[in-house]
DNA sequence: GGAAGCATGTAAAGTGTTACATGATTTT
DNA sequence: AAAATCATGTAACACTTTACATGCTTCC
């Protein structure tokens, strides 16, 4: 079983003591981590298994009262697959699928008021997004968890400022088209 | 078969006139579309002939000279979704899978210089990716094409925009490691 | 004559999502 | 007592990618 993306997302949740399936799906919600790599209880719960049968992870039994609880750590064989992901000189595309921007991109038929409706749609759609990331930011300025939490809070940075972006660009579309209508 | 977004790529692309398969993988190259909405050959061709079992689309024999080709046009069935698409109220959600952000998201365990090489990475990556929109867009605004394309162009100029907004990010985050690590 | 591009597909494998199922614990 | 959350999974389905296969045409 070659290790993909999603392996390695389960096993740097793990070395940074995210150490059960429940627990990674919820941090990965929690930092908005979907927004550049999503992943379901579906599929980490099996992916977990996977990986303790190739020797990347060890399990441990963490029962919490009569609930059962499965915990995870790195073995060795993880730790060196961890490491030698990140140190990695390959850097695989960028995959985006956006049926938004795609929309846009067939709007030629629609009326000006029509295209209007769909960008103020695409603007809020980020401009909800920026919300969300700028949440997580300031409940993690708040606590101390930034020990070692550095990177993590960079890329969460990166996703306010991109979605910030992205809505100015959708309105400054808007503005524009808004300007041509009046003047016509 | 209720329709998916890669069916609306392909209806989109048949009303603008890129009326086969072939032409249609080669456009969405071309103008870079790939970077939000991927296909290939051999999703293609099948979706086509579903869309044709289905009524969307009809086909035509069109052969160049001895080598067969199929020619597809949209039919009022096709024209009324594709237009009931466009003016939807909903939209879903963007969904991005980018390794290398992953990465950068788990590099806290990683020397100065290590994290300085993989951004100097992601920087050049978005770097190559402007220069690809930009070479899109400067050969839509050499050729006459713009009639009728001006959704398809206005998506290209925002790629270029937004990877050069994200090589800046990189570079600035790059020179904040690189003056912590010279003052100490 | 060979390489590159035009043109169309199939088969298999890989990846990911949705829906379902179960039961314990904590909060209101 | 009900609702929310913790916790773990399976089964079916949908979607996408990779590899392979074939043959024509144009350009060098």
């Amino acid at each position: 079983m070659p290790l993909n993306a999603s392996s390695f997302l389960i096993l740097g949740m793990v070395r940074n003591g995210v150490n059960s399936g429940y627990a990674i799906r919820r941090t990965i919600e929690n930092m908005r981590m979907e927004a550049f790599w999503a992943t379901t209880f579906a599929q980490i719960y099996p992916h977990l298994a996977d990986l303790e049968n190739e020797g990347y992870l060890v399990r441990h039994d963490d029962p919490q009262g009569a609930r059962p609880r499965s915990a995870y750590t790195l073995s060795q064989k993880g730790e060196e697959a961890l490491d030698a992901w990140l140190r990695g000189t390959d850097l695989p595309p960028i995959e985006v699928r956006d049926e938004g921007l795609l929309r846009l991109g067939f709007s030629d038929n629609l009326s000006p008021e029509e295209t209007l409706a769909l960008l103020g749609r695409l603007r809020e759609r980020s401009e909800a997004a920026e919300r969300e990331f700028c949440e997580y930011n300031l409940s993690m300025a708040a606590g101390a968890v930034e020990q070692g939490y550095r990177a993590a809070l960079m890329i969460a940075r990166m996703g306010a400022e991109y979605y910030a972006w992205a809505a100015a660009w959708f309105g400054q579309l808007e503005s524009e088209l808004q300007r041509e209508l009046d003047s016509s």
